[in-house]
DNA sequence: TTTCCCACTAAGAATGATTCTCATCAAAGA
DNA sequence: TCTTTGATGAGAATCATTCTTAGTGGGAAA
């Protein structure tokens, strides 16, 4: 994505465009795995030398809470980012710890049409996933 | 469940029957929700006033390894612990961050047949869980 | 029974991820 | 230009969890 792009994003977010901002974005929509907030640090430190490790926490959540990218927790508890933001599910790899994303509309489809059917008491649904977990071959 | 229920548990599990290890035990099998290790030493410090924290996270450590309870990390990245080991769903209130149990045969049916037809390439799976996020009413 | 051993425990220090505080900075508006 | 407000950098603080270390105690072994 160019930086127009990531400027769009970003000011359709409600927020002000900076520099910090735009690299951390960019690490994010260039990411194939989930990365954590440190990876996207180690990331971009060495073309944003004085960028700072709370920065990246700080703008990492605004974007979240500005809904331009998406977090979860991750088996051992540390906080995952995706820059994408349609629903799908996650493979977690036993072995290397990677996370990939999964994504099948005959499973959503599945989903939804199952909890339509079953509601369940007292309890009112916002979100469905599927965590699935096994080893990479 | 009683001490020689309790017991027989741990000791099945290959593991020497200490008083620690009861009242843990018991403190896991009695909870409705899910506990924290914080939970389980709030819930038993004031039977056992000797009790410390770090025991309760090696004890209950220990019970997941020998495969006598099961643990997960909640959507706040702490540590939660479930003494059921059936394979089950778990309902996450966004008010109150309550877990609930949330068991459906016909769901894990669905499941189970969904991918047996669709394997995911490159991918061996160990376990699906499926994770609802929603509202108490 | 006495001794010896070793897994178990208590206490608190250390760790790692994340959040908070606060001083400084920079852009945008008055 | 002056003012305001939000963004940033630096590092302290927090919180859950793990680690270290020094007792303890209950059985095997003598
Ligand atoms: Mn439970
Ligand atoms: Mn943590
Ligand atoms: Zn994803
Ligand atoms: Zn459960």
């Amino acid at each position: 994505m160019n930086i127009e792009g990531i400027k769009n994003i970003i000011t359709k977010g409600g927020l002000k465009f900076t520099h910090q901002r735009m690299v951390i974005y960019n690490a994010i929509a260039e990411a194939k795995n989930h990365p954590t907030a440190e990876h996207v640090f180690e990331q971009i430190k060495s073309d944003n030398p004085s960028i700072s490790l709370g920065t990246v926490y700080k703008t990492l959540d605004t974007f979240v809470t500005a809904g331009i990218i998406q977090k979860f927790v991750d088996n051992k508890g540390v906080m995952r980012f995706d820059g994408i933001l349609e629903a799908h599910s996650h493979l977690y790899c036993k072995k290397t710890n990677e996370i990939s994303d999964y994504k099948n509309a005959e499973l959503e489809a599945l989903l939804t049409k199952f909890f339509d059917k079953n509601q369940i008491e007292d309890f009112d649904i916002d979100e469905i996933s599927i965590v699935i977990k096994g080893q990479k071959l």
